[in-house]
DNA sequence: TATTTTAGTTTATAATATAAACTTGTTTAT
DNA sequence: ATAAACAAGTTTATATTATAAACTAAAATA
């Protein structure tokens, strides 16, 4: 009845690092602290877990001199939100 | 841009007592642990925190001779329920 | 009357989230 | 030129949370 929700995405801040990664064609670490006004560490990490689970590609490049960190989602991120989402609607859909 | 999810119901198991308890008058402790497949302790748990918060009533009653916990969802609880979902809609509304 | 079952609670452990402290290098001010 | 402040993160330590295992008490059953 109640299907389980994928604990990667479940968790407040890599759901909004997924969120706005789905809608975007990659995004710098600095945008992603602004935008879900995370601290740095927490972000690091919680990008790391992205990252080993396979739902975010991360490349480090440079911008200009300073090092400069790119996310981007992977097809296997974009389907685990959609089922992710899918599983939600379940708990949330005030049917009956 | 990303509201806070209220940390009380973003979990799962008590994400799904709200939501079985949403949708009902009020619902036994046992009935609630077989539409979630919890085990009784997690349950026991997570219910306390419900009713902590004040999201749901517990009334502790007999049905027969056995004991029988009843849970109710609160009006403050269907308020957080409803708050919460439409946090979570900014979450995954795929938008843009 | 002994055993199993029901209906939970308490407590211990495992997992998770989060921030504080640290690293490396860059820009800016003196 | 050198020290101070800043940028972009990472690592590590701590606090919180979730979860299950162990326990309690009473009732039903063999």
């Amino acid at each position: 009845m109640f299907p389980k929700l994928d604990p990667i995405l479940h968790s407040e801040l890599r759901l909004a690092v997924i969120s706005i990664l789905a809608d975007v064609d990659g995004a710098e670490f600095s945008y992603i602290k602004k935008q879900t006004g995370a601290t740095s560490g927490n972000l690091s990490v919680q990008i790391d877990k992205l990252s080993a689970a396979g739902y975010i590609s991360v490349e480090k490049g440079f911008k200009g001199k300073m090092p400069c960190t790119t996310c981007k989602i992977t097809p296997a991120g974009i389907e685990a939100f959609e089922n992710y989402v899918a599983a939600l609607k379940e708990y949330i859909s005030t049917e009956k």
